[in-house]
Order: structure tokens, then sequence, then C-alpha cells
DNA sequence: CAGCATCCTGCGTGATACTG
DNA sequence: CAGTATCACGCAGGATGCTG
């Protein structure tokens, strides 16, 4: 056992760092109903929640290229002028999402409404 | 609509920010078998996943009180010397196990081997 | 045993400006 | 349009030492 691989001593920790970062996660949401370009991502990762200020290029940039190193996205390049590059879910990606899912669906049922006021004890 | 619920818009954000940190969601597993002392959590929780050196009490007693703040895992103090103090999953944070078991088995089957040799195009 | 106090460091995130 | 370059900063996370 050379390393002892990581995942499979915590999977948890290796999820973790693959989807570390404010966007990750939403980005593969967000792909989940097929290939956006850069711009519409970007577009619809607003920050605030309410959806105001914009994700800044750099960050972006990052988010994408670390998503496509693990494997999850691809990137596609139309051509070269005027840039379209759109980028889409693979095999992987696609697999995470029932995942992601299950998180959202935590997230609004214990998250959405405070309703944690009886659990003093229990 | 005074502050427009984060968690409605985006709950896998408010997920995130909840179990952010390297040992939150590993700490909500470990006690889902049960109760634990918190000798017992620093000892489970080994870093470098090999398992080598451990926790630092600063770290661990921060994410213990968050999870706490969470509502996630309750404390319960034992009398006074010589300390003993049990952490436990509330009723939300074991709703949040499933979500946690899935994360576990998609990293199994997804970091566990890189076999992602074939999807080039995919 | 179960923490807390202090210091230190790397990195994730953001602002701003520029380019092919 | 789809990025890259540079600068800056807050904070998670770790090292050490001390305490009730």
């Amino acid at each position: 056992m050379a390393k002892a691989n990581p995942a499979r001593s915590c999977p948890v920790a290796a999820f973790q760092k693959m989807i570390s970062g404010k966007y990750k996660l939403r980005i593969v949401w967000d792909l989940k109903d097929g290939p956006r370009r850069y711009g519409e991502i970007r577009s619809g990762l607003l920050r605030g929640a309410n959806g105001s200020a914009e994700i800044t290029p750099r960050v972006l940039s990052r988010e994408l290229k670390a998503l496509t190193a693990s494997g999850l996205i691809a990137r596609k390049d139309f051509g070269e002028v005027p840039p379209k590059v759109e980028y889409r879910l693979t095999r992987k990606g696609k697999s995470l999402v029932p995942v992601v899912a299950a998180i959202r669906e935590w997230g609004e049922r214990n998250l959405g409404e405070p309703a944690a006021l009886a659990d003093a004890a229990e």
C-alpha cells in the first residue's frame, strides 16, 4: 500500500476538497440542464443569494478549470472569433447531480426555516 | 421579504457554509454511531487520511462549537471533575447522515479509482 | 480530560485593469 | 466574449503552551 488512497480512508474529505469553493457545486447544478456558455454561467452565479454582484472572472475561471481538472465538466471551445466556449457536465459530473440534489433537498428542508426551536434536549 | 432567505435561493451555498471546514462532516459521520467523548472524536479525527497527526484542540473545539451552534450536534457536560463531555447528533444532525452517506458513496465510487481514462469525449 | 490563549501562515475570494 | 495579470485581505487551520 504505497500511499493509502485518501479517498478510501475518507471519501468525505476528498469530496470536500474536490468541490471546495463557493461556486463549484452551483456550477455543476447549473450545468445539469445542459451546456452553458461562460457568460451564462457567470450571469447565473450571482453573489449574495439575492442576486446583485457577479462573480469575478478570475474566480469563475479558476473554478471552471478546477472542475475540468477534476473531470466533472468538459470545456468546448468553438472556433476563435468571436470567442464562444461551452461547458457541460461529463459522465462523472452528471453522476454527481443526484448528490447535489440531495444536498439541496436537505438544505431546503433544514436551512430554509428555523423550526429548530423545540430541540433543546432532543 | 426582509432579507430573501439565502437557503431558499441557494441551499447548496448554505449547506457548504454550514459544513465548511475539514472536519465537520467527518465529525457528524463519527457521531452517527452514537455519542462520543471529546477525546474519542479527537482520536478518530486523524489528519493525512492515513492516520498520523491529530487535529489540534483549537480547531476541534471550533468545529464542535460551530456544529453545536448550527444545531447539528448537542453537547452534554457531565459533572465537573474529571471533565467528561459527550457530543451526539441532534435530530437535525441525524437527518444529515443520509446525505453524508450519499457523499461518501459517491466519493468511494468516483474518487477511489482513477478509471477516468476513457472519458476524453464523453 | 477538555478545553482556551496567542502567534503565524497559506490560500481562497474579491477588486481592478488589460488582452486575443 | 472569454478570459489573464496584479494586488490585497480575511480567515481557516496549524503549532505551542497553559488551565480548571
